[in-house]
DNA sequence: GTTGGCACTCGACACGTTAGAGTGCTAACA
DNA sequence: TGTTAGCACTCTAACGTGTCGAGTGCCAAC
C-alpha cells in the first residue's frame, strides 16, 4: 500500500488532534474538525488502511486511533511544519538570559529552568564535560600529605578535588609545579596535553626529582576530569500534569529512572547529530521504562567546542513542532551566551 | 482527663500498628494482636477518651482510628523506644564511607544517598555554606575586564564566581591582591574577615591606590557566599511507595514543593536543636502542601563548626524510631568523616 | 471511489445490593 | 466502680447489573 495525499491529511489531522486532547481519535472527528471534504465513512477506510500500515493503532475495538511509534516519527520527519514562537516565548526566552550571571554552570542551568517553564515538559541538561582548553591550574597544601588542585578551564568552568601527596611535599614544591604546569599547558586542551606536552614538562621539572612523580600523577588522574559531567533536571512535575502519568505506577517507574543520573550520559551521549535537533520517540530511547516518553535533545557550544547537551523530556504524544522549535531557539542563545562570556578568555 | 498507663499503651500499640500497616486500627486488632490482657470493648473505652484528648481520630464513623498529629508527637517525645539499628544496617553505613573520596560535596552527596536507600524515604541535605575558614584565594584574568576568584576553605569547599574588573588591572595586579589577601586571611573565617581585617589590608595596598577598590569590592561581594548552599534531594521515589501517595495529585504537589530549594532554607534554618535529632511533625512544618509530611533532621560538623543539615522526608507515618536512630549514627558517621578528612587543614 | 445505513463491540457511568469492619450504647457481672 | 458481652447502627469497599454513547466494519447503493 502506498502513502497518498490524503492519508498523509488524515495522519496529520490524528496526530494534531491527539496532541492537543490526548483522546482517542475518531472518524467523525476528524472529518467535522479538520474539514477533509469527505465524510467520515471514507476517513474510516483511511484509516484503515493506515493501520494496516502501521501508522496508527487501536487501543481496543470500539475506540478512536492512536499513533503509533512509526505514525509519530513518520510525522516528525515528514509531516510536521515548523512552529514559530509567540512573541510571549521570544520574550521570556530573550529575559531569561539578560540577568547578571557569575559562571557557566549557573548559565546552564537557568536554561534548564527556563526550558522546562516554556515547554511544559522536564528538562534535562547536561553540563560541560571537561571540554575547553587549560587556563590556570593552583595547588594548595591542605595539611601535610593532601593538596587541593584547583583546574581552571577557559570555558569558565572551575574543577578541583584533593590528592594525597608524599609527607615531604611543601608548598613552595607545589608552586613550582604549578608554575610549569601554568606556563606550558595555557590554551592546551585536556587530550593534546595527555599527548603532547608531557615531556616537556619532564625536561621543565628534571632538576626538582621529587616532584616528577607528582606532576606526573597530576596529569595522569586529576586532570582526568571525565567523572565531572554534571547532570542538571528541571520541572519533572510538568510531566505530571500530562494525562499519561495519572498513574502513580507510571510516575514511579519514570522517576527512579530519572534518579540514575548515570543512565542520561548513555541516552544523551548517542545525540550524534553534531548540529541539529534530535528527536527520539518512545522505544528509540532503548529503555522499557520510557517506552512511553520522548526526547528532543540539542547540542550547545562555545565555538567549535562541543560543551553539552540540553534537551526536552515529554510523553511520546508532546507538542514536537513546539517543542522542536523552542530547543532550536534555546541552544541557539545559550550558544551565543557562551560565546559572549568566553570572548578574549582563549 | 488523665494520661495513664493502660492510654499509652493503647496509644503506642495504635501507632505502632498504624505506622506498620497504614489502615486505621480498630479496638479488635489492639486487644489481640497487642495482648493487653483487657476485652476489645474496654479498649473502645479508652479509645474513646484518647479522641477526646486529641491524641487520636476517626476518618470517618465505621472506621479504626489514626493518630493525630498531637499524638504522633506524645508518641515521639515520650513513649518512642530507642531502636539500634540491625547489623545488616551498620554495615550498610559503615560501608558508604569506606571508599575513597575526592571532596566534601562528594560525601555530602553520598550520605544522601546512603540515607535514602536505607531509610527508603527521601533525604534531604543542605552542603555546606560559608563555613569554615578561609584557607587560599586564587584570581585568574580571563579577558581584559574579567577575572576568575577561587576561593578554597579549609572545608574542602571550593567557591569561584567571575567578577568584571577594570580594564588596566593585569594578571601581576591580581596576584598583588592574591598575596595580600592570603597572608593576612588564613585562618580566618568569613564573618571575622568583614569585621575586623579590612583595616590592615587597607594598609597594606595604600601603596597600589588603584587595586584598592577592587580589592575592596572582593571582600563586599564576592566572599559574600552566602547564596552558595546547595540542597541535594535523594530518593524522592522512595516516598512514592508509601500508600498515602497513591494519589497523583498528592504527588504532583509535593513535587513542585520539592522543586523549590529556596523552601529548605527557611524550613531547616528553624533547626535550631545544634547537636541531637530535630523531629518536625506535619503542621508543624508550616506548609500545607506538607502537612502529610514529617521531617526529620540533624546539623553536622566539623569540629565545632556547623556545616549544614541532613534529613529525612516521609510520611507523617513514618517510623520514627528507626529513622531517628539512622539519622543519628548517620550524623555521627559523617561528622567524623569530615573531621578526619580535614585534620591537620586548620 | 464514495457514501449512508445498520448491527456490533466495548468502555464509562450510575445504581442498587451485599459483606464486613468498627463503633457506641446498654445492661449485666465481678 | 471498672469490665465485659451483646446488639443495633453506620459507613465503605466491592461487586454485579443495566444503560448509554462512541466508534467500528461491512454491505449495498450511488
Amino acid at each position: 500500500m502506498k502513502m497518498d495525499t490524503r492519508k498523509q491529511q488524515v495522519l496529520m489531522a490524528l496526530i494534531t488532534d491527539f496532541i492537543a486532547t490526548a483522546e482517542p481519535v475518531g472518524s467523525r472527528t476528524i472529518a467535522r474538525k479538520y474539514e477533509m471534504g469527505v465524510s467520515p465513512a471514507t476517513i474510516r477506510n483511511e484509516m484503515a488502511d493506515l493501520e494496516e500500515m502501521g501508522f496508527i493503532e487501536q487501543p481496543h475495538t470500539s475506540a478512536g486511533r492512536v499513533p503509533s511509534h512509526m505514525g509519530y516519527r513518520y510525522y516528525v520527519d515528514f509531516l510536521m511544519k515548523k512552529h514559530s514562537l509567540s512573541n510571549r516565548e521570544e520574550e521570556m526566552i530573550r529575559r531569561g538570559y539578560e540577568d547578571k550571571v557569575r559562571d557557566v554552570g549557573q548559565v546552564v542551568q537557568r536554561t534548564g529552568n527556563l526550558l522546562s517553564q516554556i515547554t511544559s515538559y522536564a528538562a534535562v541538561v547536561v553540563r560541560p564535560r571537561a571540554a575547553g582548553s587549560f587556563k590556570h591550574v593552583q595547588m594548595v597544601l591542605m595539611n601535610p600529605g593532601s593538596a587541593m588542585v584547583v583546574v581552571v578551564m577557559n570555558t569558565g568552568a572551575v574543577h578541583h578535588r584533593i590528592i594525597e601527596v608524599a609527607g615531604g611535599i611543601t608548598q613552595s614544591d607545589l608552586d613550582t609545579i604549578s608554575q610549569v604546569f601554568n606556563a606550558k599547558l595555557q590554551g592546551h586542551n585536556m587530550d593534546s596535553i595527555k599527548l603532547t606536552l608531557i615531556k616537556e614538562i619532564y625536561f621543565e621539572l628534571s632538576k626538582h626529582r621529587n616532584l616528577l612523580d607528582l606532576a606526573m600523577y597530576l596529569i595522569k588522574d586529576s586532570f582526568d576530569l571525565d567523572g565531572e559531567e554534571k547532570i542538571y533536571l528541571g520541572g519533572v512535575f510538568n510531566i505530571l500534569n500530562q494525562p499519561e502519568f495519572n498513574n502513580v505506577d507510571k510516575v514511579k517507574t519514570l522517576l527512579s529512572l530519572l534518579e540514575q543520573e548515570e543512565m542520561f550520559y548513555s541516552l544523551l551521549e548517542r545525540n550524534t547529530d553534531p548540529d541539529g535537533v534530535t528527536v527520539r520517540i518512545g522505544e528509540e530511547i532503548n529503555r522499557d521504562e520510557m517506552k512511553e516518553c520522548s526526547m528532543v535533545t540539542a547540542a550547545y557550544r562555545i565555538g567549535d567546542t562541543q560543551l553539552g547537551t540540553i534537551g526536552v523530556l515529554g510523553p511520546t504524544r508532546m507538542d514536537y513542532a513546539r517543542v522542536v522549535s523552542i530547543v532550536e531557539c534555546m541552544t541557539r542563545n545559550l550558544s551565543q551566551t557562551l560565546e559572549k562570556m568566553s570572548r578574549g578568555w582563549k
